[in-house]
DNA sequence: TCGGTCGTTAC
DNA sequence: AATCATGCGC
DNA sequence: GTAACGAGCTAGCGCATGATT
């Protein structure tokens, strides 16, 4: 199976729909970052695309800014599916679940704040690895920017950072294998900058050191060692610098490509010298990166954004579930009348009725509207 | 995780 | 109902 | 003369909103 993450700068830019763009790159699953896109706004050809079935989170604040959204293809159709890293957005069946320990680490307000901005969304799938039957989640995550300009935004994004590890690694002390992708909005390491030296670079450290827990640098031979720098006062006890669970795939098979960047400035132009960064990263847990794992790399020549999509090829295959969870867009009433699979008809009588009401999928704040009553009566 | 250049100012 | 001007966030 | 210091700030997209025709 294949994943892709690509942050696409507008999702409306893609005029005649997106499904050539999806099929162009070949994946199983599809992360999309920065959709700009809010739940009245979505059109058909965009939320309903044959072939897949869709996931996306919204920005509740303002409209046109943030959003995220997972394409799977039928074949990779998931088991659960749910909007956010908190759970304050899923009170329907179907999510995922997992949240660790975050209710001592954060308080509400802030958990809801974090996940106001429809910055993840989150997959869960079966997969056949050699024999054996797992479950793989995709959190597939659009962190936020530290504008310098605005001194909360950097608090807001480490905190978003702590947020995403807490649910990760409570979701892969469930027994489930994690693949954590999107926009990190941080370059890990001068090799993945174009200008280490830059100011920005010292100030965005915070992320880094972020980083540098996150991931397990084990496999990355070069410069393990003057990494103690940061943390010379632990070193010789816990270390927990490079404690960390995760591997970035990219650099797993390309430890030493230099100007391997996924995001160029269009203020200047930067792409046609390739003067960008690599801040777009597909992370997997470390089992997953070695066993499962067997290339990755990064599209530049895609054109369309102002970052380029990143893939992972893994050997294992997925299984696809039978019903898509409530949080897929095809429940949305507005396309009701829009359902792609045939299949879903055709399910036994039996076990169509003991699941779930339809509007148990209803996702988000978005009312629900006056078309639930006519989407139900198609249903039924 | 660093070195690094250049022009102006202060001494 | 189009178009423009301005603002915002990247 | 030389050490110390500070260097300089425009670019372009996609989108929303409100005012103008």
């Amino acid at each position: 199976m294949k994943v892709v993450t690509w942050n696409i700068n507008g999702i409306r830019t893609f005029r005649g729909g997106i499904k050539k763009a999806l099929d162009s790159l070949d994946a199983d699953i599809i992360c999309v970052q920065e959709t700009k896109v809010t739940r009245d706004l979505l059109d058909e050809r965009t939320a309903i695309v044959d072939g897949y079935n869709s996931y996306f989170s919204y920005s509740r604040g303002r409209s046109g800014y943030s959003g995220v959204a997972t394409y799977c293809k039928d074949s990779a159709t998931p088991s659960a599916a749910e909007e956010g890293l908190t759970g304050l957005l899923t009170n329907h069946e179907g999510a995922v679940g997992c949240y660790g320990h975050q209710a001592a680490e954060f308080c509400s307000e802030e958990l809801q704040l974090l996940d106001n901005e429809g910055r993840a969304v989150v997959t869960q799938h079966r997969a056949k690895c050699q024999d054996k039957e797992q479950t793989v989640t995709v959190i597939n995550v659009y962190c936020p920017r530290a504008d310098p300009e605005k001194p909360e935004r950097k608090q807001f994004k480490l905190q978003f950072y702590k947020l995403l590890r807490c649910r990760a690694e409570a979701i892969l002390k469930d027994g489930s294998h994690v693949i954590v992708l999107g926009d990190i909005n941080t370059s890990h390491r001068q090799i993945d900058h174009c200008d280490p030296s830059d100011i920005d670079d010292f100030d965005e450290n915070p992320g880094r050191k972020w980083l540098n827990g996150f991931l397990y640098s084990g496999g990355q031979e070069e410069e393990t060692n003057d990494e103690e720098s940061d943390g010379e006062s632990e070193v010789t006890s816990t270390d927990p610098i490079r404690s960390g669970k995760f591997v970035d795939t990219f650099r797993y098979f390309h430890p030493t490509r230099t100007n391997a960047f996924t995001c160029w400035s269009t203020l200047t132009g930067a792409r046609q010298t390739n003067y960008g960064t690599r801040i777009d990263y597909i992370f997997a847990n470390c089992q997953l990166a070695k066993e499962q794992f067997v290339a990755a790399d990064i599209m530049p020549e895609v054109e369309g954004s102002d970052h380029c999509p990143v893939w992972g090829q893994l050997s294992c295959s997925l299984l696809p579930s039978s019903k898509p969870p409530p949080l897929c867009t095809r429940y949305l009433p507005e396309f009701a009348g829009k359902q792609q699979k045939l299949s879903r008809f055709l399910i036994k009588v039996d076990q169509k009725s003991s699941q779930s009401e339809p509007k148990d999928a209803l996702p988000g704040s978005q009312e629900e509207g006056g078309k639930e009553g006519e989407f139900k009566s198609i249903q039924s």
